[in-house]
RNA sequence: GGGUCGCUAGCUCAGCGGUAGAGCACUCGGCUUUUAACCGAUUGGUCCUGAGUUCGAAUCUCAGGCGACCCA
């Protein structure tokens, strides 16, 4: 293993050696390989074109054949095949007759080169740029991974990200996607007069969601301080502020297990709308993810894991009572005491546990165990119990429910919103039964945070808000199983005594 | 936390109780139409770690490590 790397840098040398040095300080491409693809489709077999050229790249194959030598060349565009002749490669430099068995030696596969030539298609039918003259940009030491089977191990993909991405046309494209989605969608918001403003990610107190933070330490104050485990509570003191219509897209932090549906660094999107309910907000999200996907998939009917998905709204709506009576028979609505609806779930095999302590946390018991996972077309789903939604606004017209949806595609939660809780007194009661569940002993349970009910005193206007998980939605616009997979670098144990890193 | 599977050359893998193997990569030789180039030769090993069973263990047993997937 290092005496492959010895013998690169040995290449290295010889390329010094020659007055060469092998890290160039930059070259100056003519064109992308693909613009040249595109400009000379007309290229017939076997001619040439004697348009001077200019391209750089990483070689990614080498045939050597006596006297005359083919390498791949790949930009960022996509690859070129380069025809090297030893004949007219001399021809052009009388002063260097060794100048064809310097390219063919000197070079591996990896290095990044730049050369100057002319074009010419192969009998073959191979667009090639017909090499004059080569110069060495960056030497490589590691080789590359197998050139048949790629990085086959899952681990070395996520832990050598630049190596999956030099192999995996795919992994380039989903970080293509991704960043895609992300601009489209900003530029949606920013279009419908949206502001993006940043909030802290460091805080005293870490508040917004049912979720255990990341503890850390400020030493000049000597405060200790959490990374945020959500955006909501500062861009609702925006809205109290004033800004009617606020964002923020960014990465929250939560010291969570790891899954392929988890990472403990994730990035979400909140909007906040002044004057909206949950309603409008279903509107938003179906039309903004919707068109979000017709800009990064070319279509709003996608295909994920062997399944079409439909994302032309109007999108499926339905209560979880109604969700979870038609995948049960159990109707919530009709049990008045915890002990009641445990008896009958567990008459239909329900798990019961002892944590879930009311009707409500029940009913999203039994909606997690039969139904979740069979939303596999995008579905709202609407009107959550109150215990488990301390944020969201109480239901107009329904006791013990609140104004909140979650959307479900492939089985995933991928968006929660609600309309929002305004009222400073009833937000208080909510925060205080929470804190009582914390000192419970429930670490996800929320605190109390005066600074936010003190601004929620001075006055929010009614406001529909939203939260959308943007890796689960990158995974399912780049057909991912894994939110590793839309992770360029996701969080992995660290590798112990392995030379593999050097 | 539970279950299943995996860990052998730089890479991808075979070998499953009797001398450590193949393809690719690397190095050398040959080759002016290849594109997984081809032909020939050479090089390359802590068979994840430890203990046990056995005349003999990469192979069987136990414990541990790391990883993947599924479930909670």
């Amino acid at each position: 293993m290092s005496d492959l790397r010895e013998t690169r840098l040995e290449k290295a040398r010889a390329l010094e050696a020659l007055g060469q040095t092998p890290y160039a300080l930059s070259f100056a491409p003519s064109h992308r390989t693909a613009q040249l693809q595109q400009a000379h489709a007309d290229l017939a077999k076997g001619e040439e074109r004697s348009e001077p050229v200019a391209v750089a790249g990483r070689l990614m194959t080498r045939r050597v054949m006596g006297k005359l030598a083919f390498f791949t060349l790949a930009d960022e565009s996509g690859p070129i095949q380069l025809y090297i002749d030893k004949a007219s490669l001399e021809a052009a430099h009388p002063q260097n007759p060794e100048i064809f068995s310097q390219i063919t030696t000197l070079t591996d596969a990896g290095d990044w080169i730049g050369v100057h030539g002319t074009l010419k298609r192969t009998d073959r039918g191979e667009l090639s740029v017909k090499v004059r003259d080569w110069q060495m940009l960056s030497k490589s030491l590691q080789p590359l991974p197998d050139k048949w089977h790629g990085l086959a191990d899952v681990e070395k993909r996520y832990r050598q990200r630049y190596l999956d991405l030099i192999v995996s046309p795919h992994t380039r494209e989903t970080f293509r996607r991704r960043a895609l989605l992300v601009s489209s969608m900003r530029r949606w918001l920013d279009e419908r007069e949206f502001l993006e403003i940043e909030t802290p990610v460091l805080q005293s107190q870490a508040g917004g969601a049912d979720a255990r933070p990341f503890a850390t330490h400020h030493n000049a104050l000597d405060l200790p301080l959490t990374l945020r485990i959500a955006t909501e509570l500062h861009l609702k003191r925006l809205v109290v502020g004033g800004f009617e219509r606020v964002y923020e897209l960014g990465r929250i932090f939560r010291n969570e297990g790891v899954s392929t549906r988890h990472n403990p660094e994730f990035t979400s999107v909140e909007i906040y709308q002044a004057y909206a309910d949950y309603h409008d907000m279903m509107a938003l999200t179906e039309t903004l993810i919707a068109t979000c996907c017709q800009t990064v998939c070319g279509s709003t009917v996608i295909e994920y894991q062997g399944t079409s998905i439909d994302l032309t709204p109007p999108w499926t709506r339905a209560t979880m009572h109604e969700l979870v009576q038609r995948a049960t028979g159990l109707d919530f609505n009709a049990f008045t005491s915890r002990a009641e609806a445990a008896a009958a779930m567990q008459a239909v095999d329900l798990v019961v546990p002892e944590a879930a302590d009311s009707v409500g946390r029940l009913l999203v018991e039994a909606f997690e165990q039969r139904v979740e996972s069979s939303l596999i077309q995008p579905t709202f789903v609407l009107d959550y119990p109150v215990e488990n939604s301390p944020l969201a606004r109480t239901h107009r017209s329904k006791p013990g429910l609140v104004e909140r949806f979650e959307l479900f595609i492939v089985g995933r939660e991928t968006a929660n919103a609600f309309s929002e809780l305004i009222d400073p007194v009833d937000q208080r009661h909510r925060l205080e039964a929470q804190q009582e569940r914390r000192r419970a002993g429930d670490p996800e349970a929320q605190t109390v945070d005066e600074d936010f009910i003190h601004a929620l005193e001075v006055g929010m206007p009614p406001t529909g808000g939203l939260g959308i998980g943007i890796d689960r939605l990158v995974m399912l616009l780049t057909d991912s199983p894994s939110i590793r997979d839309v992770i360029a670098f996701p969080l992995l144990r660290p590798e112990v005594g392995s030379d593999a890193m050097r």
